[in-house]
DNA sequence: GCCAACGTTGGC
DNA sequence: GCCAACGTTGGC
């Protein structure tokens, strides 16, 4: 059974890597979507998926990775009852965080939904591309 | 079921 | 702070 990847949004106001790192080996509920899209994505999660970890509006760029603990089941959070949640916990934060930017100029990377779909915040990244970016993000 | 109005996200 | 993109809501 082959890993799939993924990419999280989140502004870190709201929540940061750093918080996810406080989190610990526990991990913390990604919770709060309200897009069936992004939720659609939530529940293709399998255990131990790895998920890029995006600050979006301040910083915008790749800066770590989090890894599925609890596979997608009902979102607290949400009172419908029609959205699920996953848990991750952190893994690491990336030696140089990857920005925006230099996604941008990649053009191996410019068919990623984080380009094309600047709303959708979770979403897959195709094995291709998770190499392309791990190497992004080392020194 | 269509579509105008409105709300939200997120880059700039 | 602005606005493009896009999702949702509600009147018809």
């Amino acid at each position: 059974m082959s890993k799939s990847y993924w990419l999280l949004k989140s502004e870190p106001d709201v929540w940061s890597i750093e918080q996810q790192k406080k989190a610990g080996p526990k991990g913390a509920a990604w919770d709060g979507v309200r897009n069936y899209q992004a939720a659609k994505n939530l529940k293709s999660m399998k255990l131990g998926d790895l998920c890029f970890f995006y600050h979006s509006n301040i910083g915008k760029e790749i800066v770590g990775i989090v890894e599925v603990i609890k596979e997608a089941y009902l979102d607290k959070t949400d009172q419908s009852g029609r959205f699920v949640a996953v848990s991750v916990k952190f893994i690491k934060k990336l030696s140089k965080p990857i920005t925006l930017e230099n996604i941008k100029k990649n053009k191996e990377l410019g068919h990623l939904p984080l380009i094309k779909q600047s709303r959708l915040s979770v979403m897959p990244i195709d094995p291709k591309s998770w190499k392309i970016l791990i190497n992004m993000g080392k020194i």
